[in-house]
DNA sequence: TCCTAACTCCGTATGCCTTACGGAAATGGT
DNA sequence: ACCATTTCCGTAAGGCATACGGAGTTAGGA
């Protein structure tokens, strides 16, 4: 990466507090920066981050390939875009209520936006751009837990602590969502072909406590798993413990 | 995906069950399906999976790329094999000691896996494999709740969501470990492209706890974030949650 | 012994992808 | 009126997975 495209990655971010810096030379541009962006959202919600192509940008906003170019670097810098786009769609309402309640809604949060945007989990977060959107819910995010009892470096860890719990419960979620809707073999045909070979090389007293176990969990759940009550039911332990922590 | 090909990639996990069931005519392979994967865990460790080429796999053991598609059905199933053998890496010792004790080794046994192979965690686990070392693994970490005080639905939900929270946790620390380590513009480098930007863009004022928490957490660590530090802070929370779940 | 079915290895081709480069045309400042 | 600047985009290079078919190798059966 070039350190102009870091420069001007920046500038794109933040083009609404810094407002829009060209010299208007040259034909105007068909499209703004923002609907690319919308765009580009548009086209990883409905198929997913590897399916992703700057073709298909373009296509849907009738452009040709090339011309995305001149709005934004490329495709990485694209989705550091998208990112800080859809850090901005939830509202960041003012706390209240005990602390368990302000921690129960940052994660919820967290636990929507992956799921509106299942991308998310897909984006590769080393270095990740520093946009407005993403910095005012982090501010958000440690307002919701300061003055409870924290130090700072733990008001860090524990914001780290809910979003990292939050995205790896969220990341089975969407993965289980993902399967259910699966097209070309359906589940039923899956289980079909799988189920000859596993019983005869999985008897059944190799794996007691598997066998048991997914049995009661397939009755109880209809298919394999209900990632949503999981969540609840991790969210809640977490929140017991750091309740504890703070109070003794 | 054919359902051929699941039948053939289920026979390709449980091949030291079932042996090798080949009717064995024509020229014998220069390579085994033991070292393809291998082969391909190596490329996967060195360079990523997005990096993870079939090509790549076939220079490594001097096959040309479209040898590789007579011992795998593809790069999918190939990587569904990866995950299972890596698996199987770990020992599975008994369990003993008390829960949490045995909940802690379930975690870190997960946190090892996923920094010894970065990779699984850019794995796609819709529709997951089920090979022989990952169903002895989840045996294995059932195993260490049995009659801890669990129904049977709920030791199911705590294995998810250990596993879970770990890898999340990994991934944030992964994540950081590439930062350092990437190549091309350096940390330093980045920031101060970055620095003059973000002073002109986020004025102080705006991100008053942001801004004090960053500053101690940047002292307090060398660089951005101490990961390990923050996943132990995070699992010991978890487990007194558990914990007061199952005392109380 | 020898034929032939089955199998391995791999060259070629198709159709994706990102992105570098350069040309044509449009536009506004001078 | 000119020309620097900018947009749009065609082309091509170099990467990827994988379908298809051909050539050569091997073992089993006649």
């Amino acid at each position: 990466m070039e350190s102009q495209d870091i420069d001007r990655t920046l500038g794109l971010l933040w083009r609404r507090t810094l407002g829009t810096p060209q010299g208007s030379r040259g034909p105007k541009q068909r499209a703004t920066i923002d609907e690319v962006v919308r765009a580009a959202i548009a086209v990883a919600d409905e198929e997913g981050l590897p399916a992703f192509s700057m073709r298909k940008v373009a296509d849907r906003l009738g452009l040709k390939l090339m011309s995305i170019y001149t709005y934004v670097p490329g495709r990485s810098e694209l989705i550091g875009l998208m990112v800080d786009e859809v850090a901005g769609e939830q509202k960041l309402p003012p706390h209240e209520g005990p602390l368990r309640q302000r921690m129960t809604r940052v994660a919820e949060q967290l636990w929507d936006e992956f799921h509106r945007h299942p991308w998310l989990l897909q984006v590769e977060n080393s270095r990740p751009w520093i946009g407005p959107n993403v910095s005012d819910r982090y501010e958000w995010q440690l307002a919701a837990i300061e003055g409870a009892g924290f130090t700072d470096l733990q008001m860090d860890q524990v914001v780290t602590l809910l979003s990292g719990f939050t995205a790896g419960m969220a990341r089975a979620s969407v993965d289980a969502r993902r399967t259910a809707e699966r097209s070309g073999i359906s589940d039923a045909e899956w289980w079909e072909i799988n189920a000859p070979v596993l019983e005869r090389v999985m008897p059944a007293d190799a794996y007691p406590i598997s066998g048991r176990v997914g049995r009661v969990a397939g009755e109880e759940y209809n298919a394999i798993d209900d990632p949503e009550r999981t969540f609840r039911f991790g969210l809640d332990r977490l929140l017991d413990g750091l309740e504890q922590f703070v109070n003794g």
